[in-house]
DNA sequence: CCGTCTTGGTGTAGGAGGCACACGAGAGGA
DNA sequence: TCCTCTCGTGTGCCTCCTACACCAAGACGG
């Protein structure tokens, strides 16, 4: 069976980069490609867009299908489409990023795809593609939206410490931090609600966990009120 | 003479949000659809990515045959690509939003619209496919974004005075700003450079000249600092 | 049991920058 | 000459940012 059309048509991709935070450093995830071309080179995870699929549906599912990610935040990022990215032919590639609980989700190859590893974001293996530049992209994305939306969340689960939350900050930001002043400014927008609960690390004095409440800066969105680290 | 392929493709459109300045009040150029679907209805100009052209080539060759408009500022917004969202099929729309000189660049349809008009940007006519949407988007987005780069002196012309930028901020951002607050601001960051030219307005005094110093925003890009208004 | 190590948690003072605010200057037209 | 209109300018207050250091709580080992 065929498909036939009067012009030529591109064919269309959904490709993600997901950002995990590995201790202290920012990291991504790369598939290792099964088929030509690039066979044997790291990638980022994604494919075509089906007929009926929406495009963030599309993004979503191959990443079910690559890595086993599921339920993750994610948002378009750009479309790259110049003629030549790939040697198949025209392939214009919607490409999103999303965040994810890297202690959630181990990685580990789904159907799709030979090998699938975390890497650190800011030193990748060389890409197929234009994949560098789309990574690249989205680390810049990444580090200028963090800043004014509650994105650093997403990487963290659901209750965490406020050193945890810094380090986080630190490591999108690729700066230090003074802890005085981050704990005040962050405390002072009322978004993080302190629980009764206190996480034991491994030495030194236990911390307190937080949670973020979502229901609080919506109204503070609503408001006009802008959330700034 | 047909193309055939193995999987259904998606057609590609790359369309354009058009933002001027009317006076004091933002405008968005539509062109009247000539074809069905939506024949009659107004809708943001754009057409059909060509198999060898890069998406925002496709945009600029679209702005030229449609509405007589070339080297303009543009930048990419965001991809749309609901299915159901054009009835003829899946079309994949990768929207651009560009700002323009609206005194430089009267209305004028071009070889492929029945017509070309500028309408207020927040006070649209019902607009075809889920351009209204998109029109909102690039709103948002450049509302954001023009906070933080010099995008207001894309929509001016080369010379212009203080009050004018100020009245582009105003339209853009839909606040009003204290003007020696405005120009104390503005001057700080050294990013206009003062003429020895006046403009004479119809009444009152005339308002010094100044222009727009690219070479110093991007010194100062440079060096980490941020221009905010 | 006590000392040491490690991380958590807290307050203040000084300075920069944002914001609110009013009036004289220059030009044209009546 | 006077009226009207727009341009252009400075200050004071108050907020928020920043820089900075020490005690607390628990774990572990000697």
């Amino acid at each position: 069976m065929a498909y036939s059309y009067r012009y030529p048509r591109p064919a269309v991709t959904a490709d993600c980069v997901v950002f995990g935070l590995d201790e202290a450093e920012l990291s991504v995830l790369l598939v290792e490609r099964a088929e030509a071309p690039f066979k044997g080179a790291w990638a980022l995870p994604g494919g075509f867009v089906r007929q009926e699929e929406a495009l963030e549906a599309a993004a979503r599912r191959e990443l079910a299908e690559e890595a086993g990610l599921t339920d993750l935040f994610l948002e378009q990022l750009y479309t790259f489409g110049d003629p030549g990215r790939d040697p198949r032919g025209r392939v214009i590639t919607v490409a999103y990023y999303a965040l994810v609980r890297l202690a959630e989700h181990p990685a580990r190859a789904g159907s799709d795809a030979a090998a699938v590893r975390w890497f650190p974001a800011r030193r990748p293996p060389p890409l197929a593609f234009d994949h560098a530049t789309i990574l690249a992209t989205a680390l810049e994305r990444l580090r200028g939206k963090v800043r004014y939306k509650p994105l650093g969340f997403e990487l963290l689960p659901p209750k965490f410490t406020l050193s945890q939350l810094q380090t986080v900050y630190e490591a999108v930001l690729g700066v230090t931090l003074d802890k005085r002043n981050f704990r005040k400014k962050l405390l002072a927008y009322d978004l993080v609600r302190p629980l009764d609960q206190q996480l034991q690390p491994k030495v030194g004095r236990p911390a307190r966990l937080y949670a973020f409440d979502r229901a609080r800066y919506r109204r503070l969105e609503r408001d006009g009120m802008l959330f700034e680290i």
